[in-house]
DNA sequence: GCGAGAAAATGAATATGATTCAGAAATTGA
DNA sequence: TCAATTTCTGAATCATATTCATTTTCTCGC
């Protein structure tokens, strides 16, 4: 435990300090409103300082949204250690997912912009490669289930390898969480509630790759159940 | 036709104008590098006269954007018209889609970036509102294919309204298209094509939703045999 | 404990680029 | 023809991201 691990711990406590004091900028007065001498001043370091830790605004903005990860993964840990068949878990981890997003709507915001082309190319490429790394431990609790289901006989054999079967939900949940950011427009073409629309989405999904037990996708009543379940089972006293 | 209406000709056919030479721009440069004074450059008009137009260079992405929607109705029509089963339309229109974004992949970035939160709120409200409604014909073509899929038979009346029909092919687009914008993320996690890989879960959510005929999504051979009869029959002598 | 050298922090100055607006030019209508 | 109105112009302004010459703090051999 030498001195150039404290100092580098210290280091991280700070970028960590200055990420926790950007989202609650964001969570005040919004994402087009971050301004880095704001951040400055919340988190009393000079502009040096702050670029010595982020070495953009879009660095620091990607930054944000590998941290985001860390509660993504609480949630679909759960999802996934639930005690229930396969499918169900999976749906759940579509659900937690939802329900982080619901539960931090910026972070869902930072996310989605933080993806567009604009900002990860102009974030650092070490940036970058963390956001890959940071998402890994999802990608391998989902991978677990559909291994998972295989084993079991719930999923059958198919041509999609393990790592290509979470696909179809992995896009159906960004699509979602993109054009919910659109206001209005989901209104304009008469979507009420998107996020229980992709539910019975998944369902038809699912169903699709034959993943037991096969369920009705208009069975709104498992779909209630199902969430509310999940959320005294599985995301019970949460923010 | 008095002389109001032509000058207001005269002032969209500007504005056409102005939104070609950006198109350039960002074609030449990128994106990231495109700025309200070199479009002013060259599109031979004065800041002020440009931001006649646009209220801000969010509003000149969003309407970018908009522009985009009438040559990807184009390909959408044609896919949808092509003299086929509901459910092989229904798959061509997904693939219109790609191909419209692979022949435009400019055009496919600045559809994903304008609908961040970001850019859309910094858009003018009136701009926002001709976007939902530029893309109100592809609603009714889709909705238009699944209506017919069901008064023959080949869908079966199902929970899902018309309009909530095709969200689930809408989110896969939509996420695949911010997926790849993410460059290096999803080789990452070992998604090779992402395009081909999209259209076959979509093969799984149409049997799903039980859409006749039903297909093996693992039919590389028909899968590729559709596209390349598509590029033929379809979308013949395309840029 | 001391001081030279290295490392880190500072924030005023700079740079970039979006946006404005006072005045010039063009158009309209009597 | 000319006053009123509309449109156009681009230099000036403003907002912010980013830099870097200085200052401060830390490190370590003596």
């Amino acid at each position: 435990m030498n001195t150039q691990t404290r100092k580098q711990r210290e280091r991280a406590a700070r970028e960590d300090e200055l990420l926790d004091r950007a989202y609650e900028l964001v969570c005040e007065s919004g994402l087009v409103a971050l301004q880095m001498s704001h951040l400055a001043r919340a988190g009393e370091v000079a502009m040096g300082t702050l670029y010595s830790h982020f070495s953009s605004k879009e660095d620091l903005l990607l930054a944000l949204s590998v941290r985001s990860s860390t509660y993504r993964i609480e949630q679909i840990r759960r999802a996934v250690e639930w005690q229930e068949r396969s499918r169900m878990r999976m749906l759940a981890v579509a659900m937690a997912d939802w329900m982080f997003m619901d539960a931090h709507p910026h972070y869902a915001q930072i996310d989605q912009y933080a993806m567009s082309e604009v900002v990860w190319e102009r974030a650092s490429p070490q940036r970058r490669q963390d956001f890959a790394r940071s998402r890994e431990p999802i990608g391998e609790l989902i991978h677990a289930v559909v291994r998972d289901a295989r084993a079991c006989g719930d999923l059958p054999e198919a041509s999609f390898s393990v790592e290509e079967t979470p696909f179809g939900l992995w896009t159906m949940l960004i699509g979602t969480n993109q054009l919910t950011h659109a206001a209005g427009l989901l209104e304009h073409f008469k979507i009420d509630k998107p996020h229980q629309l992709m539910v019975r989405h998944l369902t038809v999904w699912l169903n699709g790759l034959e993943w037991q037990p096969i369920m009705a996708p208009d069975d709104k009543a498992l779909s209630d159940n199902l969430c509310s379940r999940l959320r005294t089972e599985v995301f019970a006293r949460d923010t």
